[in-house]
DNA sequence: GGACAATTCCTGTTTGAACAGCTATCGTAT
DNA sequence: ATACGATAGCTGTTCAAACAGGAATTGTCC
């Protein structure tokens, strides 16, 4: 007989296809709340690192460096936000190029609403693994993505250990 | 001083935006190949699923379940590489309600071409990993992605152990 | 201080993703 | 046989992702 399941060349293939799949999967989960307020997962984030910041107003840049997934097209993801309301954008003045965004008090307040929710979604993704396998599988993921990174990158920082 | 790396709700967001970002960084250099070639990793998945089941036709509907990343546009999908000569479909005869999909040999000479530097692509994405974290990575993916599968998913068989 | 490259953001445009609604076909129960 | 619900996939449409090109501003080198 033949073998039922997918073969793998490599596995360095196995790994990526089930990184893909997990993703897309977990992911599936997440969208399905932030689309009951019509907005998008990269969107939350862009609230969610306005917020640590306030009241400090963040570069544009800042943003797209810091965004856990590539935002070519910034510009009008926050046109959007602030459309609605979530943010606010001003020239800066040292730097008439750059573009200082700050969320609003509404913004504030959706953030406020999403974070029980939010949290939730996150248990029902990934809380199945024990805390070992949570902690064991950050390391991997951080460690297969670190060379990937651009110099400097956040994402290069460590990982969070047990707090004191 | 305060802390100059993100903080994290809990353990489960902390591992699903490494997810998250790994996923990102890695998928950029894949899709970096396939762009010189005109096609996504989606499209991609399809040509291989194909090619493995060949001369075997499949329904569409199995390409939808068995690819990596939700499609549901699969219709649209097959429209474009049917275009391009890399495939045929024509209705079923048992079910005409069932588009059945073959590769074509133009589509089999295009997986032979990408087939080294696919490979090559994959050492440079998670190369850099041991043997052994590559294993251990990919039975966590697993464990995390299990909950959310659909009910007789093939993601959900073993995973490659060595072989004899 | 003027030329030039680099940076930042904006805009036009193309392509694909996603959802809903439709037709055709099949299976089943009456 | 007929009616009904379920399945397969096609189509229209909307919206976001992605890239390329352009305008304004800044920094730098001479």
């Amino acid at each position: 007989m033949m073998s039922r399941h997918r073969r793998y060349d490599s596995p360095a293939q196995e790994a990526y296809l089930a990184l893909w799949r997990c993703y897309d999967r977990v992911r599936a989960i997440e969208e399905e709340l932030f689309a009951e307020y019509g907005i998008s997962a990269q969107q939350y984030n862009v609230l969610r690192l306005l917020k640590a910041s306030h009241p400090q107003a963040v570069p544009t840049t800042v943003l797209v460096a810091q965004l856990v997934s590539r935002a070519p097209d910034m510009t009008r993801m926050l046109d959007k936000l602030a459309e609605r309301g979530w943010l606010e954008r001003e020239r800066s003045t040292a730097d008439r190029r750059t573009m200082m965004v700050n969320i609003t008090s509404a913004g504030q307040d959706l953030l406020k609403k999403l974070r029980d929710p939010v949290r939730q979604v996150n248990e029902t993704q990934l809380g199945h693994l024990s805390e070992t396998d949570l902690r064991q599988l950050t390391v991997l993921l951080k460690k297969a993505g670190a060379p990937h990174e651009p110099p400097g990158s956040h994402w290069l920082e460590p990982t969070d250990t047990k707090e004191s």
